[in-house]
DNA sequence: GTAAGTTACGAGCGACGTAAAAATG
DNA sequence: CATTTTTACGTCGCTCGTAACTTAC
């Protein structure tokens, strides 16, 4: 029987030149892979080296079983991979989603429901999700617009309100209610990682300069010690100590959210509603 | 170390749904494929099986793991029969071409000439002969016209002349030519492979119905035995007892060969057309 | 003489089969 | 009780590495 150390030696000659080289960069003594290569040769029935005394070299019928034995070598590790991988995509429920503060509650929602599974979540934009929906890589996905498709459900989840934080002394801090353009030309944190959210404050706010943050301690940090304006949301951004929260009254500042999953989980999907219900401080 | 052994039986549980069939198909004993599976398994990492106390099955990560344990032995399959198959092509030389008659001399002198190769020649049509030689399929091509291709040299190799086939008794036995009009009527012998041959004669007499042999040695005694009309020409049939032969007049019953091969083997093909002028029979 | 490949030989791992045990309907 | 899987155990084959041999540059 062709065995598939054979066909990994085969390989690793070929890189390699010679035997030699060949078996110490796989691990076995330089006559172990001689025989190996015989035995090979046996068992494909042909001649696939050249010989000389002290010398031994692929031909061309050498060179096209290597072309196969690689294609089968990586073909059995990426099986390996594949089935590994699938494994674990059994065990794991993915949400995507447009925005990341509903998924806040969803995953959380999702891993006391799912004690025994992985729970993961990622953000990614529309057309990305629903295809991902489609074809089973996501089990939920959240967008900002109800997702019509059959064999699957959508239900409204809530909305997603900004709010411009201000330190306390700004000048308009007493305000009740901002819109974009009143601050705009103001520098102000953003950041990087909010799914839509990313574009609206550069679009709306166009002569404003952004410092935009990648890691998400590093900005609540900079949000409380400087005294930049930033964002938050009725979802996202705790109170903090000498800032205002100010809802922004612009329309494009408050967004809808919609959960889509199989039919079969409606009842999930309801009960995703309830808990994000009970969960947002307004 | 995953084994080729283990995808195998793996197979064949898939195929037969319990060890102790799936063993028995195998050859190996039942006690030995449940170790196999129980180490293929483990070299996965994860669960591709649901055991009870005496059952097993395969789970959803299993039944991937059998697709692409499936791709894997079928493809070490198909490189075993290609590298055979690749090792028998270097050592043969093959020949197409649109007729039998030329075929024979340069195939007896590419015998003589690669005394270690096997020499092996096919009937294609014109298109196909061409891509062959291109692709590398045929090392030497025969047509009716030259091809001119980059790399590649024609000769021409000699005429076909066409001649009937008649009983001496035959009313127009006595002629020194024929045109197909003479005997259009006439019913007529004709051998199944002849290449382009094969087209001819009904085109040229339409009112004469043909008897199709497919087999050479049944063709020749039919020939030999009745006494209905056939063809020969000048590369072949033999001279036979009891019958005429009479070249035909017409411009479509003599014909031009032409071999291509690389420039490489361009002394080849010289002496392809020497020993062609030599072994005519006109 | 160095570097390459093959042959020879003894050792050990592992896959095998037989036999027996356990579980299920 | 028949069927299926697993465990136990002794055997045998195959691959291994070390050592020695051969050949070439």
């Amino acid at each position: 029987m062709l065995e598939l150390y054979q066909l990994e030696e085969l390989v690793a000659f070929a890189d390699h030149g010679t035997i030699s080289k060949a078996s110490e960069a796989v691990g076995v003594s330089q006559p172990a892979m001689s025989r190996s290569m015989r035995l090979l040769e046996e068992e494909f029935g042909v001649p696939i080296f050249n010989r000389t005394s002290n010398s031994i070299e692929l031909n061309d019928t050498g060179k096209k079983a290597v072309e196969y034995a690689r294609a089968i070598v990586e073909s059995v590790e990426k099986a390996k991979e594949s089935v590994r991988s699938y494994d674990r995509s059994l065990k794991t429920i993915l949400v995507g989603s447009e925005a990341p503060a509903p998924l806040w509650t969803v995953l959380s929602m999702l891993s006391s429901t799912y004690y025994d599974k992985t729970i993961a979540g990622e953000m990614k934009d529309r057309s990305g999700l629903v295809s991902g929906l489609r074809n089973g890589t996501y089990r939920f996905i959240i967008t900002t617009d109800a997702v019509r498709l059959p064999g699957f459900s959508t239900v409204f989840l809530g909305e997603e309100r900004l709010s411009f934080i201000l330190p306390s002394d700004h000048p308009l801090a007493s305000r009740s209610t901002l819109s974009f353009k009143d601050l705009d030309g103001e520098n102000m944190l953003l950041l990087e990682h909010i799914g839509f959210w990313r574009d609206l404050p550069e679009k709306m706010m166009p002569h404003s300069k952004f410092f935009i943050q990648d890691d998400n301690t590093a900005f609540n940090e900079l949000v409380r010690k400087s005294s930049l304006p930033s964002f938050a949301s009725n979802l996202a951004g705790e109170n903090l100590e000498g800032k205002v929260k100010i809802p922004i009254s612009d329309k494009e500042a408050t967004v809808e959210f919609y959960v889509t999953g199989r039919n079969t989980d409606h009842g999930i999907l309801t009960a995703m509603v309830r808990r994000f219900s009970s969960t947002r401080s307004d």
